[in-house]
DNA sequence: GACCGGATGTACT
DNA sequence: GTACATCCGGTCG
């Protein structure tokens, strides 16, 4: 399991960091291939405009989880970390534990290859839902543990935003086949 | 109290 | 590539 360490680091070092980290929730889940970084002086972050209601956790304790329900339809899971405010969503994983759960809860027919793939399409795999809004990471449901894998890490700019699309804030595993979308170029 | 729009995913043309 | 589902916090009045 992560020590809380690990959380205290800096947003711009645990989006790189959370790459190759398991990450299950109630022991389904995979291996993180996706991130991005946010914080409270990013135009494109929930917590830019400071705190309310919806962005609490950002301000709350580091090694939490930060969920919210994006287009009234699917869910994201942030991991809390570094300076108030600051925190890294995870984008997508490569599933490895579970696969029976997460299929039977996506209860669609489509390439396995799309099961984790999507912050949307992950949180719906893993069952993650506002009741784990706030919640530590630290304990059940969820399960982070660094294999001791050195992941090839590659960057480059965020999806699906339309402020600050500039700075390489997204990370992924090079050439991973489960990403949301591939990253271009060869940085 | 009304209105806006989003860190998305799926189906369909 | 485009349409559309469907919610709620934030903002302005």
């Amino acid at each position: 399991m992560l020590s809380l360490d690990f959380y205290t680091r800096s947003v711009d070092d645990v989006v790189r960091a959370l790459i190759g980290v398991t990450l299950t929730v109630d022991g389904v889940g995979g291996i993180i291939v996706e991130t991005e970084a946010y914080d409270a002086a990013d135009p494109a972050s929930h917590s830019f405009a400071g705190r309310t209601a919806r962005n609490a956790a950002m301000f709350g304790p580091v090694g939490h989880a930060y969920v919210y329900r994006i287009y009234g339809l699917h869910h994201c899971l942030n991991i809390v970390c570094g300076t108030p405010g600051s925190a890294v969503l995870i984008r997508a994983i490569e599933p490895r534990h579970g696969i029976d759960s997460m299929l039977e809860r996506r209860g669609i027919a489509r390439p396995l290859r799309e099961l984790c793939a999507g912050p949307g399409r992950l949180c719906e795999a893993l069952g993650i839902d506002m009741a784990l809004d706030g919640a530590s990471l630290d304990r059940p449901p969820f399960l982070l543990e660094d294999i001791g894998i050195m992941p090839d890490v590659v960057t480059g700019p965020r999806i699906g935003i339309t402020k600050a699309a500039d700075r390489p804030r997204r990370f992924g595993l090079r050439g991973s086949p489960w990403l949301s979308r591939p990253f271009l170029g060869s940085n």
